[in-house]
DNA sequence: CAGATCTCAGCTATACTGAAATGC
DNA sequence: CGCATTTCAGTATAGCTGAGATCT
């Protein structure tokens, strides 16, 4: 049985199947150079904005509060990022990238990078960048919906 | 702090969030009249193929074999469809779509179809059409080299 | 015999919630 | 006081696996 019609032409049931397939992708690749997803997305944040509490990563990476928790304390473990009280706040941590993590972020890059080039395989340059418009203009405006 | 330039424009990403946007979605409207996401899946498929195996149900919606038996037990318990076993293949049972179902199905196709336009609430009917076809590419690229 | 089907029991990862401890 | 941050424990669901019983 092909998949039927009401499925094949749904914004919903297609994104939620390429998401499948990213997903199992992404954690095939980022998983053999073990690592997880997540970590990824802390390290990103990190490399762009610097030092950050956990608040701040986790509102900037949608990993929820619990879940940097523990992604950063495997992170620490192997020396990519180190966590100090914020003297400014102590409520907060500062969370601090590594020479080592940096290095890291940048073999994940790779990784990542050829996440894209699997799960885009049949599209031009000019189609992927057409699809990230799209689905761009989808988060932000249901990421602004969700937090107003 | 905003997302990180690195997943912003990371299609696995993008795609990533999108489809909780999506699932969040889907589960509020199909949950809120008491029917399952899978359960759509199935009658939509029994409406485009008629009488169909529990088997032939799984590959045509993606839906895991394990759990069609358990979205068919609801429904079935339900009135929108009935199972017998088929007499030309005595492993199978013939999944038969009742007109009570029917009606069922009419009523979730509405709730989907606004599941879209809160989804794609930002884009034109063009952009909605340019997204379907290029998500689709991604679906059947590896929806084939998954099974083959 | 190999292979397909239906069913159940259970597993894992993801996203999320609640609450406590602490500090602003 | 109200509110934010970090942490931990636990929940819900989706997708999936393994195995048994049955049949082709």
């Amino acid at each position: 049985m092909r998949t039927p019609s009401m499925l094949n032409t749904a914004p919903t049931w297609l994104i939620n199947q390429a998401s499948l397939h990213a997903t199992r992708i992404v954690n095939d690749r980022i998983g053999a150079m073990g690592a997880h997803r997540y970590q990824y997305r802390l390290l990103a944040a990190l490399a762009e904005y610097g030092d950050s509490s956990q608040a701040d990563l986790s509102r900037g990476t949608m990993v929820d509060r619990s879940d940097v928790v523990a992604a950063l304390k495997d992170l620490e473990a192997d020396g990519y990022v180190r966590r100090s009280p914020d003297p400014a706040d102590n409520r907060r941590n500062v969370v601090t990238l590594t020479p080592t993590g940096r290095r890291r972020l940048r073999e994940m890059e790779k990784s990542v990078a050829a996440c894209q080039d699997e799960l885009l395989a049949p599209h031009t340059e000019h189609e992927r960048e057409r699809l990230v418009a799209l689905l761009s203009r989808v988060v932000e405006h249901h990421a602004a919906a969700h937090e107003g």
